[in-house]
DNA sequence: TATAAGCTTAAAGTTAACTTTAAGGTCAAT
DNA sequence: ATTGACCTTAAAGTTAACTTTAAGCTTATA
């Protein structure tokens, strides 16, 4: 098949296919005689499994970092995934901690701007104060 | 005081400043007759202001949005900001969702890499035999 | 006096993951 | 024969929030 109906299929653009080419992360598929790119059902399990890492939050950059460096997304490196994947839930969980956090934060702020508190809550006077 | 120092009583860097200054988020300061900027009191709390906004995960361009177009976030609209924290309380909600679903994700994965299961495990299969 | 620290500007570079544009070749159908 | 869908490439544009670079003044210190 031809560039569309791997896109069509993948849900990808045509356009993010070549890029992925161009990024290695996709193997350079066989030419028609026009030129025309000619994928197999290899392709779309390639874009299958960058999609799914994708979802999983790892970027275009970790996935070449596992990859056999043949573009295929086969023959992947057990141990670097398994450790890829650990250094992503430790990720996931900072994140989760920041968010939380964050929310919190709103919220009391919130609070703050309804009790019509002087808008300089945010500064600490003391270091106002360290000016002359 | 001059930008240096400035910087360092924020803890943003000189250029950080006056590029926060060409963004339209910091009012134009006075200069010196050589041209140095020449800041007070206020524009340190300009820049404690902005920096309190970003931990609270609203972007450069959010602030423009309450601010009153003089550069000195004194102005502020409440209701806006109010309404700007709402949409923030919403979308630190939808990522703690997604980022909770993406650790589960990841952690179904590690289990499934552990007990060696096929590495297709991403794509459906129904989706491969589609195609010819 | 020299040198180093600090200031000025404008413009380009950074990162990620694409998207858009330009300029053109191929192919099936009308 | 021409319209329209689909394909090709290379290069530039997008977004955010800066950072870096270049080229040149000013000021304090040794």
């Amino acid at each position: 098949m031809r560039i569309g109906q791997l896109a069509s299929l993948s849900g990808l653009a045509a356009h993010t296919i070549r890029f992925y080419e161009s990024k290695g992360l996709l193997n350079k598929p066989k030419r028609s005689i026009n030129g025309y790119r000619i994928y197999d059902k290899d392709a779309l399990q390639s874009l299958s499994r960058i999609q799914c890492a994708q979802r999983l939050g790892f970027s275009l950059e970790d996935m070449l970092s596992v990859m056999a460096g043949d573009g295929t997304a086969q023959g992947m490196d057990h141990d670097k995934m398994l450790e890829q994947l650990d250094m992503r839930l430790i990720e996931v969980d900072i994140l989760l901690g920041q968010l939380s956090r964050q929310k919190q934060d709103i919220i009391d702020f919130k609070v703050r701007l309804q009790k019509n508190w002087d808008q300089g809550q945010c500064l600490q006077v003391d270091e106002i104060n360290q000016l002359n």
